[in-house]
DNA sequence: TAGTATGATGTAAGCGCTTTCATTTATAGC
DNA sequence: GCTATAAATGAAAGCGCTTACATCATACTA
């Protein structure tokens, strides 16, 4: 592999001018640029991005915690963030949390030492405090689908609350009067903030929550169907059920069906996050679309525009949710 | 950031002792090691990995090409190899190809500048040729579902013909005799194989494969849809269909619903891949599970075994895949 | 006891770049 | 043509490590 300095030589310039070519900051005459580049292209020669790390302490590497790389979210949000990297020619370095403290920060420290310049993370299980302190140190960090009043402009979200009212109200809006709700866990903001939603669209409408139609799951699919035996052992009538998740909506929508209940004749059921999933499912799932992928791509705009300092960019920390009407929920027939 | 130059102060030994500590491969005395250790300890200190990488001329980072970030597939695998590179601190570079030539050889060319230690790649449009050239440098590969003879032991792949035979032996088993087939695009090697073991289940039972009830998609649910069509409009009769994949079959069998037909009591379907959404469509699919989290994992090890040395992995270059049968196959009724 | 392995540590030369500062060369004003 | 100023280039010092190679004790051999 050619390096700078064969480059130099064959160029006849210095080590110096090929750098700043290559960096194309300072200004270099149009006759040496061209020299130089041909040798370069002569010479095949490619940048030894470790030496520019090292040399200019900055790795051009962005390091990225999420609590899965499998699974139907997750991807997606990679998908976003690798892609207006790879056009700025950074990379990614990424690293998985579990949604466990212990390994949440045990992934963060493995990004530290990977001298990310910056971090995005999806966490889940580490406290706010603990968030604070990080971002109070010279790594620069964003987070998505999470709120840190202290930490506004580092967090890329979604309005979780308007989501759940959105998902809701449709029902209401439907006729629906009698609704059961199956929760994403409670500790975990986005479920609570959906939850919140909910309520306020229940509110809207003149309706009181009955804690009997409500159970608590884990946001998988398993939890959804486990939540839905639960509600419907209690043998109180709903005609409709929101969920916290798609997963657990198919979960639920399994349960349902199983107990000979047709949706959404006899039972409308609406998700949350517009999975590929939602798709597949029959019926297909009427859910609330979170945007994942832009919000992603959103969270690797914010770290090129502040430390990359692409400033073009515009910035934008929180997405309105909208309602995908599909075909599990409908008007209540008289 | 503490450096290795204060530590080695704090500790009264030279910058060469605390390297060695560090990656104690060397003898240092236990008095030493000791002294170096604690010093590190009070400074905090964390080695500079990109330092190192050029010191030593190993960047500890493994890149990985897969064709898409997101998607029920890839997710599996990266979370495979993510996993396995983790506990052995390495770290992992990712770009997407999108099956596409020239995004696949920019992907290359990117992670190779990266200064990767190996490449784990998973390509569908590169040549062969290229392959073989890019084996040749002294940048090691191993490719994932793919078979590549003069790189035999560089490839983790999965048996697809004998997936293909299985999900037809399955059918053919249970009675069926009028077989359609929805193939992947018949230039990706896996789409061929799964088809050549259908062929091979087909004769094995007597039976001549039918051009007529043979079409072609491009492993994306709504050419599994299109296809459906396209076979339904013939009004030849046939009583079971085999997909190239699970996303083929889940458009087919929306189609066979939109058409009245019942599935599996009028129609058996047989997927592959065993995506979690084989388990969300309803009927559940009856599929052949491909491993991929699992090969993931194996194409880690071989780096770690050929690369950084750690001898005592065993490895295995191909997968046999299995029938998961569940309710979208049943035996024909007479 | 000198002679020689052997183990523990230190010295210093890079790895391939970036970047400051000094120097040279071109441009302009008079 | 000569100085004042700006633009282009070069020299060289790192960035924080690894790793020959050199050195120095210490332990063993004959």
């Amino acid at each position: 592999m050619a390096t700078i300095y064969q480059v130099s030589e064959l160029a006849g310039v210095s080590l110096a001018t090929v750098s700043r070519v290559m960096n194309n900051n300072a200004r270099v005459s149009d006759a040496t640029r061209a020299k130089v580049l041909a040798a370069m292209e002569e010479l095949g020669y490619r940048p030894n991005s470790i030496a520019q790390s090292l040399a200019s302490s900055r790795s051009n590497s962005i390091g990225i915690l999420v609590s899965e790389l499998h699974g139907p979210f997750y991807g997606e949000m990679l998908s976003g963030i690798e892609n207006e990297c790879r056009r700025a020619a950074k990379h990614v370095i990424i690293a998985a949390g579990h949604s466990e403290e212990a390994s949440e920060k045990d992934g963060i420290e493995f990004l530290i030492s990977r001298n990310c310049d910056a971090l995005i993370l999806h966490v889940e299980a580490v406290s706010d405090d603990y968030l604070i302190k990080l971002a109070s140190g010279n790594l620069p960090i964003v987070l998505i689908n999470r709120f840190i009043p202290q930490l506004a402009d580092n967090c890329i979200c979604l309005n979780n609350e308007l989501g759940g009212y959105l998902a809701t109200k449709n029902l209401l809006q439907q006729g629906h009067t009698q609704l059961a709700y199956i929760s994403g866990p409670m500790w975990k903001s986005d479920a609570k903030d959906r939850f919140a939603g909910h309520l306020r669209a229940m509110a809207e409408f003149g309706l009181s929550f009955n804690r009997q139609l409500f159970a608590e799951g884990d946001f998988q699919d398993s939890s959804g169907s486990a939540c839905m035996q639960q509600l419907l052992a209690k043998k109180l009538p709903f005609t409709a059920l929101v969920c916290g998740n798609d997963e657990m909506a198919a979960g639920a929508m399994e349960v349902a069906r199983e107990h000979g209940l047709q949706v959404p004749q006899q039972l409308s059921i609406v998700g949350f996050d517009n999975l590929i999933l939602a798709r597949y499912i029959h019926p297909k799932l009427t859910t609330i679309d979170y945007p994942i992928g832009e919000m992603g791509r959103m969270a690797a705009r914010w770290v090129l525009k502040h430390i990359y300092q692409q400033q073009a960019l515009t910035l934008k920390n929180v997405f309105e949710p909208v309602l995908i009407s599909r075909e599990s929920a409908t008007a209540l027939s008289a």
